[in-house]
DNA sequence: GGACAATTCCA
DNA sequence: GGAATTGTC
């Protein structure tokens, strides 16, 4: 039997047809393109059955496969182990060439340089592509080359070279022909071995981004763009965004220059996954109190701020920017908890969720980051919420309790702000 | 005297 | 960012 010459593009994490450089340059190969997902085994045996992200997931690539039905091609969905399913590919088709867009998380790096080996081994060429960021790890550097460690200068850097660049959106649309003609069976989200959530990503809102400003601070105003599920799935082109935002709103735009700061440093420091990016605060000695650490997950620490926050993320899989910091920095500081052990929740609960920001962030509150908030600075709940949700809106979203009397806090503030700077100034090694 | 703003310290 | 201190009416 003969096989079928194609080229493949390879879908990962930027699910959407349109402006899509991997896409776009795969449909001008000479063979006809398959377009591919794989639920990979490696990922997704760890996520509890009913994880709202695989949902989404599984919903966007039901819109991609309804609009290839237009142009006589579907999309070919495979689950297992990613070099299992390559393997059985390449026996089936007489892969010519394999498109995608490059991913810069450590598992992801060395998972595709595996797979590069099986194409290698095979005479199928690879091309990879930078579609994920407008710039890459090793574009933005200090003069002598070595990677940005602070944020205010690697902004710099950053503006300065996207003023210089013309940003070009992809047009795939009229390649559309080139998809191999194909109506492979689309299997349903209980064949992949998961179950439909009730947490459902939102569509994201422009408006959100011009306003952004003005209302970020205020978690009862529901002016959120609801953009980072969409950027962490690549529903949306970070080209589109990012040139949105330059237009509109500089301090949307900023938030999405942290984005790429914390992906580079992600990218030179992979220790940071695990381990304090400045070693000098490995002596903290924390508490790690498991009760202490059940509270603070459930939402019933007694601070009004801490507790709707983690109610709207155990709810909703979302949390308002402002309120992260506030909840972060009490497990941090007030709880002595070492920042891992929330970054593994959040990690498990945010539809945002991405190893770079998560890590970098919760480094960022912990001050055990790069650039991180100093380590006397200890959010105080009870002032955050008089400053940014005066009428109390929010919490009695999230709580609705709230006015039956509330429980006593968990920890008393000062005693806790006291014993925090305390702990670290002893912990910090000079 | 006390309300509130500005400043300084916290490595 | 918060708390303590100092300044101002």
């Amino acid at each position: 039997m003969t096989k079928f010459a194609v080229s493949f593009f390879w879908f990962r994490r930027d699910l959407r047809l349109q402006d899509n450089i991997g896409l776009f340059h795969a449909l001008q190969s000479k063979y006809p393109v398959i377009p591919l997902f794989i639920f990979d085994d490696a990922i997704l045996d760890s996520l509890p059955k009913n994880d709202a992200r695989v949902g989404f997931i599984h919903d966007s690539l039901a819109q991609i496969n309804i609009a290839l039905h237009k142009s006589g091609s579907s999309l070919l969905v495979k689950k297992g182990k990613t070099q299992d399913i390559w393997q059985e590919l390449i026996t089936q088709f007489d892969v010519k060439e394999v498109f995608f867009n490059k991913d810069y998380e450590p598992y992801a790096i060395l998972r595709d340089e595996s797979i590069c080996q099986i194409f290698e081994n095979n005479n199928t060429i690879s091309f990879s592509f930078k579609d994920q960021v407008i710039f890459e790890e090793k574009e933005i550097t200090k003069e002598d080359g070595l990677p940005y460690t602070v944020y205010t200068p690697y902004k710099n850097k950053w503006l300065a070279a996207y003023n210089k660049e013309t940003v070009l959106e992809y047009d795939t649309t009229i390649y559309y022909s080139n998809f191999f003609k194909s109506h492979f069976p689309f299997p349903s989200l209980e064949q992949i071995g998961f179950v439909e959530s009730k947490i459902k990503v939102k569509p994201y809102s422009f408006k959100g981004i011009t306003t952004y400003q003005d209302t970020r601070d205020f978690p009862a105003v529901d002016a959120t763009s609801y953009l980072s599920p969409h950027l962490r799935f690549g529903t949306v082109s970070i080209r589109e965004m990012v040139g949105f935002a330059a237009q509109n709103n500089a301090v949307f735009l900023s938030e999405l220059i942290w984005r790429e700061f914390f992906m580079q440093i992600l990218y030179h420091f992979p220790k940071v996954m695990t381990q304090n990016f400045k070693s000098a605060y490995d002596g903290i000695q924390w508490r790690n109190n498991e009760e202490d650490f059940k509270r603070w997950c459930s939402g019933t620490t007694g601070y009004p701020m801490v507790d709707a926050g983690m109610r709207q993320l155990n709810e909703t899989g979302y949390m308002h920017n402002r309120v992260r910091m506030v909840v972060a920095s009490f497990l941090c500081k007030h709880l002595l908890i070492q920042w891992q052990w929330g970054e593994a929740y959040f990690a498990e609960k945010l539809l945002d969720y991405d190893l770079s920001a998560n890590v970098g962030n919760w480094q960022w509150a912990a001050g055990t980051g790069c650039d991180a908030a100093p380590y006397f600075r200890v959010f105080n709940p009870d002032i955050q919420l008089k400053k940014f949700d005066e009428k109390g809106q929010y919490i009695r979203k999230w709580i609705p309790e709230f006015d039956l009397g509330y429980g006593k806090p968990m920890v008393d503030h000062a005693m806790a702000r006291d014993r925090a700077i305390a702990t670290y100034k002893a912990g910090i090694l000079k």
